[in-house]
DNA sequence: GTACCATTGAGACGGGGTATCACTATGAAG
DNA sequence: CTTCATAGTGATACCCCGTCTCAATGGTAC
């Protein structure tokens, strides 16, 4: 689902980073590649899998485990630990930014940000080089605090 | 080891959260709270439990998941997955700063950050009461950099 | 002090994630 | 195009982190 806009700007994307990084332009990993890039959000790993199964029938697991190693090396992914469940969860990075209820573990992604500046400043000074950056700001949302409780 | 200074200064800033949450005061949970508090980082579960034993000798390892359940719950502390061997590590919340390389997955904090005012301002818009926030920018560090490639 | 029930420790359990290995297919060379 | 070395893949066995269960313990209210 989805519209067929978004499908076409990016035909490789992360799909590029991998090749430049000196890895084989393999159809598993272009299909998990597609799948991280059409869900465009965060996803578990298991619906990762499936998503790339519907690309690339016959994809196995570990092919979507190693991929999802090797981008996030590239510092293209990042895992994260969800909410409920306590899976992981890989979220694409670039400049992310997410309120996180501690209370439900609703998350609100936002735009602004003032990092740019603060961030391009730290990097240079310890000699790194961006790739992205991750915002969370934790608190509890108006529904939790109402309930009072944070209980599961 | 460590000062004296840092140790007595939070008699219990995380425990007191608990009480005030409705928990019991319990030597266990306090064994896991100065755990937290003294290592002051980010530390695996393994780790807070072998810390938490030093305590209170004979604590169990579901005693130590549950405690940090609870002060996660309460936005006191927040899992993230760990560079090596992608285990999960609690941390401490009310600001924290890293860089983070993703070739060698070498940590540095710091301090400057601009986040409070946009922090603010979304979290008012959203109905949120800020408990703290994480800030991690993402990149590649000089000697990655230099030895070209990333993997492992 | 007594009673109620949240909390604990020990151990069983489950499942997410990884390691292994034989097979396949990419990309480079000629 | 064909050949070749080897990166990459799929299937599966395997491991271990984190959770669940349950009887025993100990906090808190009265």
């Amino acid at each position: 689902m989805k519209s067929s806009e978004t499908k076409a700007e990016r035909p490789g994307l992360l799909a590029r980073l991998l090749r430049e990084a000196g890895y084989r332009d393999t159809a598993p990993r272009r299909a998990v590649v597609r799948a991280i890039e059409e869900a465009d959000g965060e996803q578990s790993p298991e619906a990762l899998w499936r998503a790339a199964q519907r690309i690339h029938p016959g994809i196995g697991r570990a092919t979507v485990y190693r991929t999802l190693e090797l981008l996030t090396g590239l510092g293209a992914v990042r895992p994260l630990i969800a909410a409920e469940g306590g899976r992981r969860y890989p979220v694409a990075v670039g400049g992310h930014h997410h309120l996180v209820c501690s209370g439900c573990g609703t998350v609100v992604e936002f735009d602004e940000c003032a990092e740019g500046e603060v961030a391009r400043r730290v990097a240079r000074r310890q000699g790194f080089a961006i790739q992205g950056h991750l915002l969370e700001i934790y608190g509890t949302c108006g529904d939790c605090r109402v309930t009072g409780e944070v209980r599961t």
